[in-house]
DNA sequence: CTAATTCAGTCAATCGTTTGACTGAATTAG
DNA sequence: CTAATTCAGTCAAACGATTGACTGAATTAG
């Protein structure tokens, strides 16, 4: 039972072909009798007639298809949002989304690209799940825009975390608080986002005049809760002063708690902790809820479809290269004001028994 | 600069089109010379040709393209896998995914059809993010295939995970260890998952011969950390004697650890956890990591794509209707013989008093 | 009353690929 | 030497939708 095609309802009607395809289309403005008009309508609706998007396409050289590159996506969890907010907003243009994972190789991604050209895509994006780096291939499609990655070409469009100022917000919490002795956890790897939130806390410490900032940044190779909790104890023997505590990243954060409770130290009566990225699952499951940034996963998938299809459709005058965008501060439990200003931590001795006092 | 055609091809080598077609696709048997095949070729390649898809799918009346809906999909960190493997595996079998994503009605479930439809998908595979119910329209194309959900029509071929026996690999571990008083908590909702995990636990209670197993399971209306926390606390209140709590997913163990570090209860000398899932940045990131079950998305989602293309080429003699996936055990550190049958946790009767105590 | 315009539609070419039918030359069989 | 076969290709008709050019009738303008 194959689909409906205009011969069909043209058929249907007695009417030629191309009557019907001007009705369908609206386009028959002074060319059609409003009985002949309706008639095909009806025909047609009640034929189920659906376009032929290939034939379509294939007359009208060229489709409403978008090719989405995802770069190892789908085994994060950052993944959705942004895949989603592509597909959402490509659809609301009437544009359809080709999905293809790649790896993070040119030969990779230009295999993609003779894929997604064979379907004859108008656009493409790369959307990566961390904000990186991509490796492109020498010969790259016109219409392609970067999405939570970068190129060292940077020819594309390329829509980024604003990672910098995202993270600023809540180390201003931690400023604004009172604090003065920050510690940061943060990746060892010279990802863009470690650049950017670097900069911020060194520039953080400078405004607020926080007690030497580059002693009290800890690297780790990698940015998950193990590794957060062996860099929070370190800097907690070392550094038995700090009274807050900035992570990378929300997994970084979840260490950070394990090693906090487990010396006793109480969050965020003695110690305060702000993460990144806003992993609900972490974020809002830890206790107490722990203040981060939301990466905007959503408006950046957002934002580059539509700075694609502008740049498809040629309407831009001159399209924006690189759109930082915002994250949001998610403001939960885990800060506060730092102890030694606050009368009932003069010590932190005094509250890790209290502590416990009050666990019974 | 459009894609070179095979009129290009053609009049790069001074040859008919037709012959270009033939060799191209190798079918060019005895029809063309060895000398002009090879220059052919070499013309194609120098032109940089691909095949218009869309112009070979509309004469060959099929294309290769499926359509993946994703229902409420991308939020949630399990999306990735299942999608990943119905990529990799579509595009192994060289097929493309069309990826839209759709809310759990009817409705919307019906335009995505209709869309579909226009770029004719050979077939549509459903997938949803948690073993649930799906609502399709009245009519539905012939080559669908449910993954990671149900319908009630049951009229479709069907990959889902094995919820019970998934979930008894777990119990088992907690009854071979020999925990006799075992906890559960899960959603009081009734999805499929709910029930399958449900009934694991009742027959695994029975086998083991674990005590007052019905007034032991602990409903909570959403399956986040802070329910778990909250349902374990009552429950460890109620019920001291509890030695092990299953946990129908990972951010309600998370909830649980964080109850029973409260309660200064040690995971696993004083009691044992298992959950659900995998969630890496949970069960790995837990301390002590917690024992849980993998779900099989990424098997889903290869599992559906290949019953998929397989009764799109009707290889099959008959589909299976529903195909359930058995997920892996995880093993980490959560799990222990329970504290009165081993020696070394005499003490725990001590544990145990100072937790009444501690409570009061 | 004729000429121009409008109305209501049809014709036919086109997009790029595929493939069965065809052709003209060369080779082989008998 | 003729007839049949093979070789090396070409022709042309689709697939379904689009659209500028066209047509024949009716209406209107002058």
């Amino acid at each position: 039972m194959k689909h409906a095609t205009l011969a069909d309802v043209a058929k249907a009607t007695g009417v030629s072909v191309s009557l019907v395809s001007l009705v369908l289309s609206g386009k028959a403005a002074k060319r059609c009798s409003p009985a002949v008009e309706s008639k095909v309508k009806k025909a047609a609706k009640d034929l189920g007639y659906r376009a032929n998007r290939l034939a379509r396409s294939l007359k009208e050289q060229q489709t409403r298809t978008l090719g989405m590159l995802s770069i190892e996506v789908a085994t994060t969890p950052y993944a959705g949002q942004l895949l989603s907010a592509a597909q959402k907003t490509a659809r609301s243009h009437d544009y359809e989304l080709l999905f293809v994972e790649v790896e993070n190789t040119p030969k990779s991604i230009e295999e993609a690209f003779g894929l997604l050209a064979e379907h004859q895509v108008v656009g493409t994006l790369i959307a990566a799940y961390f904000h990186s780096e991509v490796k492109l291939p020498k010969v790259s499609p016109k219409n392609l825009v970067l999405a939570n990655c970068i190129s060292s070409s940077g020819k594309y469009p390329t829509v980024i975390p604003a990672e910098y100022s995202s993270f600023m917000q809540s180390l201003k919490l931690l400023g604004i608080a009172g604090h003065k002795n920050v510690g940061l956890i943060i990746d060892e790897v010279e990802w863009p986002a470690v650049e950017g939130r670097t900069k911020a806390f060194l520039d953080a410490a400078q405004n607020f005049g926080w007690v030497r900032p580059h002693e009290r940044i800890y690297k780790v190779s990698k940015t998950i809760a193990e590794h957060g909790y062996r860099a929070t104890l370190e800097m907690m023997v070392r550094d038995p002063e700090i009274t807050a505590i900035a992570c990378y990243n929300d997994p970084l954060a979840m260490g950070t708690y394990q090693a906090l409770k487990e010396l006793r130290i109480g969050i965020p009566e003695q110690v305060s902790v702000v993460g990144f990225d806003d992993l609900e699952l972490i974020s809002g499951g830890l206790r107490p809820g722990l203040t981060t940034v939301r990466l905007p996963h959503f408006q950046m998938g957002r934002e580059a479809v539509e700075q694609l299809i502008r740049i498809c459709e040629e309407k831009d005058e001159k399209p924006m290269n690189v759109v930082e965008i915002q994250g949001e501060l998610v403001v939960r439990d885990s800060v506060s004001v730092p102890r030694n200003s606050a009368a009932s931590y003069s010590s932190s001795e005094d509250s890790a028994r209290s502590n416990q006092e009050e666990e019974k």
